[in-house]
RNA sequence: GCCCACGUAGCUCAGGGGUAGAGCACCUCCUUGGUAAGGAGGAGGUCAUGAGUUCAAAUCUCAUCGUGGGCUCCA
């Protein structure tokens, strides 16, 4: 046995570990039935106890938590009076609120605090965990004038043991675990300031935050901020600008978007290809108004739950009108319009509707939130028997619609009813919430439950995407409704000639054009593949005796219907190459003598490389097999 | 909306109480060049907006608008 074993007290995890002779140098916690405790505290002698390593995945937020810790030791040491409420680990590393005297903190107090966590890891201390009863820990963080942690010692549970961790002289409130002593914090970087409020509550004071994170060693934490540097560079807001997609436009508005020819054209590849697999796929398209009159989104339950995020009404010849935040409303009315038997059912119908929600300043950001948005609606107005088929459906048809942007990555959610603000028979609920398991099920789609997640008006499967670079994204969305059928008084003739009510699911699969654009530019990182690039090949003169020959064969590729560019600026023949890489185009085809002399180009792309000289035949062909949009 | 930071040329950014700067992009000219930037010249700015302090404000103060990072919420 080693002599690491004399640090820990017998009947602790840490001593368990060293008679076994599991404890490493390098050993971080321990795991005991899948929970993750720190070596010091106490286990029960027929726990199975396994090791976590430094090196391991569990170890991060350990490491991370005990980093948390640090800071807000440096930062009480830099700024005196600063109250210490929370500071947990987060999925990329941890955060601390902290009520500081005089407002946040900025950038420059950042690398100080830095270099104060240096100056305390500087020699090794020791996390002490201290098993107090309520009243010493009262009197402990009363003596501090720790307010926030007073509050939050009422709030643990009567059977929760209490515990504070020391470090040196500093000392927290916290449930741990944490590591063994500070040499282990190695590798951490603080990342950003932001506010937040005591909570999460608006209605609570607002504490300053330090976002930071922490890592086993350099190694690993070079590799995140390097991943950092990926994602900022593909920031979709950055690309909009340098290839010239989108803006917005202050003297406009924030959150609403101006689509510039390139974006413009590529948004209308996507809606143009949407409509096409809608059409194969049993949908019917319709269009709508984006105003309705009041009446409408009185039934609807709008203006009861969702007058928080509309536009004020405009007058109208005295009446009211709602600029629309939601298409069922309109969907519904054409339903409604004539008479329906069960024949008719399911009924099918899409609409590319743009709508208009209040958003407050402070949330909007590039495309992926914006006031204006057009979603890839569509409601199915069904019988109840054919519920959950049509969620099948749906569920297969949301796969391949991502798919076809190559989101294979999916993670599912089905959100259940709100506590608060929701309208309908809780029965209803349930069995809604029932059909969409089932459906998922049926369909062999693993799913996870975010309980009161649901829309006011019903349960929802939610369907993110994971992105290129490992980031998840929100994008379809299937709701069920049994509401909204009753409010409208939607009927249908049955078999037995007499009225029954339908279900309705609405469905947004992209989720909104604007934010799926975004994502996806994000996730091609500007680089759109062949079928929906905005120029997709790009011919390049190399002298202007060639530009003759590249204008002919320009027009021969537009005839071809390609989406086709001419280089012949005064540059040279690297400065065009340059120039069509950075603009993305995924084709490039050069022209020299060469070229002129036996009918073809020299191309290039950016999936294939280098492939020489190409008649132009087979360079009609080639983009052809490329260009190809996926199978409807 | 709230906390913090930021707002200078089309873009990226420097400057900072005393006549507004660079690179890229743009225009003109030279060069006709073979796989990631050829050369020279030119044009371009009420320094976000409005007040205030000052002999003097892009620079300091305040307000407003906008942007960014978060918080709450969500497509």
């Amino acid at each position: 046995m080693n002599n690491s074993d004399s640090r820990y007290e017998k009947g602790t995890a840490g001593a368990f570990l060293a008679e076994k002779e599991l404890l490493r140098h390098d050993t971080v916690a321990a795991k005991v039935d899948g929970k993750v405790i720190d070596l010091q505290s106490a286990i029960s002698e027929d726990a199975s106890i396994s090791p976590v390593h430094a090196t391991e995945s569990d170890a991060l937020e350990v490491i991370r938590h005990s980093t948390a810790h640090v800071m807000a030791d440096a930062v009480q040491r830099l700024f005196p009076g600063t109250k210490v409420t929370i500071g947990p680990s987060i999925e990329n590393g941890f955060y601390y609120d902290f009520d500081k005297v005089g407002g946040g903190f900025t950038e420059d107090d950042l690398a100080a605090i830095e270099k104060e966590m240096k100056a305390i890891l500087k020699d090794r201390k020791s996390f002490v965990r201290k098993l107090v009863t309520r009243e010493e820990a009262r009197q402990l963080f009363d003596g501090m004038g720790e307010s926030y942690k007073l509050e939050l010692l009422d709030a643990i549970a009567e059977d929760v043991p209490v515990t504070l961790y020391y470090h040196g002289d500093w000392v927290d409130l916290c449930a741990g675990p944490h590591i063994p002593d500070t040499r282990f914090i190695k590798a951490f970087k603080l990342l950003s300031t932001a506010g937040a409020y005591w909570r999460g509550d608006a209605k609570n004071k607002m504490l300053a935050r330090i976002y930071g994170t922490a890592f086993a060693d350099k190694k690993d934490l070079r590799a995140h901020l390097d991943a950092l540097e990926e994602a900022k560079k593909r920031d979709h807001r950055k690309l909009g600008k340098e290839l010239d997609l989108f803006s917005i436009d202050d003297q406009i508005g924030g959150g609403l978007v101006l689509w510039h020819p390139k974006g413009a054209l590529v948004r209308t590849l996507i809606e143009n290809h949407w409509r096409s697999v809608h059409m194969k796929h049993g949908y019917e398209l319709i269009m709508t108004p984006h105003v309705g009159r009041s009446k409408l989104w009185e039934t609807s339950g709008h203006l009861e739950n969702y007058a928080d995020d509309m536009y004020a009404p405009m007058d109208i010849e005295g009446n009211p009108y709602y600029i629309k935040p939601m298409n069922c409303p309109f969907h519904i009315a054409i339903y409604r319009n004539s008479l329906k038997s069960y024949r008719d059912l399911p009924l099918r119908w899409a609409e590319l509707g743009t709508v208009y929600r209040f958003e407050r300043s402070g949330q909007l950001h590039g495309l992926l939130r914006v006031r204006g948005f057009t979603q890839d609606d569509a409601h199915i107005f069904m019988r109840p028997d054919q519920l959950e088929a049509e969620i099948r459906r749906v569920v297969r048809f949301s796969l391949k619609l991502l798919g076809d942007y190559g989101f294979t990555d999916l993670d599912i959610m089905v959100a259940t009813r709100p506590e608060e603000k929701s309208i309908g028979d809780p029965a209803a609920w349930e069995k809604a919430e029932a059909a969409l398991k089932a459906g998922l099920e049926a369909e062999g789609v693993p799913y996870s439950i975010d309980v009161g997640g649901g829309a006011f008006y019903g349960p929802k499967i939610d369907v993110k995407i994971k992105d290129a670079i490992g980031r998840v994204w929100q994008c379809s969305t299937i709701q069920v409704d049994f509401n909204l059928p009753e409010r409208f008084d939607l009927t249908y003739v049955g078999e037995d000639s007499a009225k029954h009510r339908p279900v309705m699911i609405h469905r947004a699969l992209l989720g909104s054009i604007e934010r799926f654009f975004g994502i996806m530019l994000e996730h091609y990182a500007g680089a759109f593949p062949m079928w929906l690039a905005p120029v997709q090949v790009s011919l390049l003169t190399v002298a202007d005796r060639h530009v003759e020959y590249s204008r002919k064969l320009e027009s021969t590729l537009k005839s071809h219907q390609f989406r086709v560019s001419v280089n012949d600026d005064n540059e040279k023949l690297g400065a065009k190459i340059r120039q069509t890489r950075l603009a993305r185009v995924p084709a490039m085809a050069v022209i020299g003598d060469k070229e002129v002399e036996q009918g073809g180009v020299s191309l290039k792309t950016r999936a294939d490389g280098d492939l020489g000289f190409i008649s132009i035949e087979d360079f009609i062909r080639f983009m052809e097999e490329k260009a190809a949009p996926p199978e409807i």
